[in-house]
DNA sequence: GCGATATGAGTGC
DNA sequence: GCACTCATATCGC
């Protein structure tokens, strides 16, 4: 993984600050190490993190897109664990009927889908 | 709307 | 292996 020097800069810094600030910032240049994790955590981690900046999924698609069909409450119990905030987009994680949880705070969550919209 | 139940993966024993 | 836990989903009432 020599993409250790990258996770480190401070462009990843940068990125988070700039993401606070309302701007569309695209996450998918930072390559968190998954090595270890799970196959199913790296899965649920990487799937999410493709989700499109102010769109959101709900569990149960989330567990269908890495071939877990109704696996939707694993893939929450994964999420409730995510080693790495905001660079996995975790808040875009819903419930299909709720808004569902978050580690940092429900109110955070929802702080950061209304900047995102 | 609300409660009970089904269900997938992880963890500790 | 087994018996829990859980940021869910769905059905019956």
């Amino acid at each position: 993984m020599s993409n250790y020097e990258l996770w480190n800069s401070d462009e990843l810094y940068k990125d988070i600050s700039r993401y606070l600030m309302g701007e569309n910032v695209d996450f998918l240049k930072h390559e968190p190490n998954l090595s270890n994790l799970t196959k199913f955590e790296q899965a649920v981690l990487n799937e999410v993190r493709k989700v499109p900046y102010g769109t959101t999924v709900t569990y149960s698609e989330l567990a269908d897109r890495i071939g877990s069909s109704g696996g939707a409450r694993a893939v929450g119990r994964t999420l409730s664990k995510n080693p790495y905030p905001i660079v996995i987009p975790c808040h875009r994680v819903v419930a299909k009927t709720d808004i569902g949880g978050y580690s940092g705070g429900l109110g955070l969550k929802k702080k950061l889908l209304d900047i995102e919209q």
